[in-house]
DNA sequence: CCCTGATTCGC
DNA sequence: GCGAATCAGG
């Protein structure tokens, strides 16, 4: 049989995944694909968009997030769980606040933070160990 | 370098 | 229509 077909049942799957916020990876996983090229390319071609802001679709559309506060607030009170704990800005200064986007579970931070946060630690602890 | 979704383009 | 490769971003 056909492996790699997108039957009537695939698609459903796939609609009711990607509905539930999945991630392309994640769906193909669960497809049994090889990656994420396949599923990415039917959820274009069905012209399913899962948000129209080009690329930045790390976070799934919560109520509030901060990214410029108009003014100073006291971002202990911003901070939710699911709140990255970035820092942003001069920590004693007015507009320090923090990140505030949809953290990694298991994470303090949200995916790109992460990511800036803890690679330079690692390389750093790698070249002091030799 | 890891990841994300979006788009292109040869098949 | 399909998806590998690529693009653009974090």
């Amino acid at each position: 049989m056909a492996m790699s077909t997108w039957t009537d049942e695939r698609i459903e799957e796939l609609k009711r995944l990607w509905s539930e916020s999945l991630t392309g990876s994640e769906i193909a996983k669960r497809l049994g694909l090889k990656d994420r090229n396949a599923v990415m390319g039917k959820i274009h071609r069905l012209g399913l968009a899962r948000k129209n802001f080009a690329t930045e679709v790390q976070a799934p559309a919560n109520d509030s997030k901060p990214a410029e506060p108009e003014e100073p607030l006291h971002p202990i009170l911003l901070l939710k769980e699911w709140s990255c704990r970035f820092p942003v800005g001069d920590p004693l200064g007015r507009e320090f606040r923090f990140c505030c986007a949809k953290r990694q579970p298991g994470l303090p931070y949200c995916e790109a933070h992460a990511r800036i946060a803890y690679t330079p630690m690692e390389r750093s602890a790698r070249a002091a160990r030799r």
